[in-house]
DNA sequence: GCCGGAAAATAACATGAGTAAGTCCGCACC
DNA sequence: GGTGCGGACTTACTCATGTTATTTTCCGGC
């Protein structure tokens, strides 16, 4: 029963992590060797760390949604990355004494804390898993800059059109989409925060893209019956996203609930 | 006559370095005689490094001021950060195979190019250097973000003001400002791009800023007679740039033309 | 000192996005 | 089975910012 949650955070950082790097038999074993520690539980809507905290240890998420935002004083909040299963958080933050932004959690999250030196052990010996762990922050980084591209030139509807693409395809990684759709179980508030835009219109805005077919939405789910169109529309290309070409490897095994905490 | 010349480069270094995290003596002499490769220099308004290109060795600006961006098919530009003397780029980028942006000059710039093999002798040989270099690279992610905060909340007012503030400090790092102003040998277009707004309004908004006394512009610098009133009117906090506090060490020596090619 | 081009400044107008104030619906809870 | 609440969805109105075009200023080269 417990068996295949011990596995999890595992299982989902290696997949995440094959795409970005080629890793070999014993690396993946490394990994799911690994133990990571302990899998933890919070519930939607809560911090699971604050701006001006002290650094902690590195974080996997391993189910549900979470975000990295800032607040301003006056309280305008604007969300900057969205963590998904299999993210690995402020690798290497160890250097930095405080954190300057939060992350709070958008649903149930599951997620483990990876002290530094776990990580340290893995990348010494396993050289391949250190270059993949680069990669995962290089492209991290790389995403960054994509957002202030999003947000500073899309009009709205690009905007949204391009954080469905993203996270479409962040989302295939661990085998939570597929090129049809995906599940989102956050709100279009949290999608005004990280779009920079206010709910209302991202509502306009979703009407409108559901009348040009470009999307379907229904119980929480988003149906994309042309992906190649809405990439189209919101000028979207996966190159900034550094992902190696999908290997022939076997899909998710299903029923593993990833979302479902 | 070219003696400060060849030292140009190291010093912009540790003076930038030495300001994020702690450096000996030893350490910086070890900079000076890196002897870190000649310096070229590169007109304006053209690229250093195009979209596509593969990576190659990390830049360190030595004069002048360039641009990092990204263009949209439909010939939208939106720079994702602005990088000045003293900056180094693109540091480890060589795990990704091409460059998914642009780097192109604003100005006139001198600069080098350094293989990876010298930074990671240095990193291995001072380990202090290491991880200032992590510090550095950790303070461009979160500069990174704080700009999709800046484009995603904030008013042109504050949006330009917080630009101007960034600046500054920056600035001040390398000696190319205090706190009372700095030159900016940019036009309108640029800082348009920078912020995500058309050029018409950086000027509309420029002048309402002089209007209500938050600068002065004056052939081609910015003045700021009142740097907290700038900084609280633009909601400006420079945590995220991840400073020490300033040491009582000798300003810069004066007539070095950090900025004059 | 004049010329030419680029940048700054300005103006008139168009529009995308924000604001404020709701209604409606589904769902958890009593 | 009612009640309360949060989220989706609307509408009318306002305003910040974009668009297009023209004029003025600045500055370097001859």
């Amino acid at each position: 029963m417990m068996k295949w949650m011990k596995q999890l955070a595992e299982d989902v950082l290696g997949k995440r992590l094959a795409r970005l790097s080629e890793l070999t038999e014993s690396d993946m074993l490394a990994l799911r060797a690994s133990s990571l520690g302990s899998i933890r539980s919070m519930d939607a809507r809560s911090d699971l760390i604050r701006e001006g905290d002290p650094t902690r240890a590195v974080f996997l998420i391993v189910s549900g949604w979470a975000a990295r935002y800032k607040m301003l004083e006056d309280g305008r909040r604007q969300t900057v990355a969205l963590l998904l299963p299999g993210d690995l958080c402020d690798l290497n933050n160890n250097f930095l004494s405080e954190m300057d932004h939060s992350i709070g959690t958008l649903t149930p999250v599951r997620y483990v804390e990876i002290s530094h030196r776990v990580v340290e052990r893995l990348s010494q010996e396993y050289p391949r898993i250190a270059t993949a762990l680069w990669i995962q922050l290089l492209a991290t980084v790389s995403i960054q800059r994509e957002w202030v591209v999003n947000i500073g030139q899309r009009t709205a509807l690009e905007r949204i059109g391009h954080l469905f693409c993203e996270l479409c395809v962040r989302l295939q990684l661990v085998g939570l989409a597929n090129t049809s759709g995906f599940d989102m179980p956050i709100t279009q508030q949290d999608i005004a925060d990280a779009a920079g835009l206010t709910s209302v219109h991202i509502n306009r805005t979703l009407k409108e893209m559901r009348a040009q077919h470009l999307i379907v939405l229904e119980n929480r789910s988003v149906k994309i019956p042309d992906f190649d169109a809405l990439a189209q529309a919101s000028l979207f290309t996966p190159a900034y996203l550094h992902l190696r070409p999908a290997s022939q490897s076997s899909p998710a095994p299903p029923g593993l609930g990833l979302t479902a905490p």
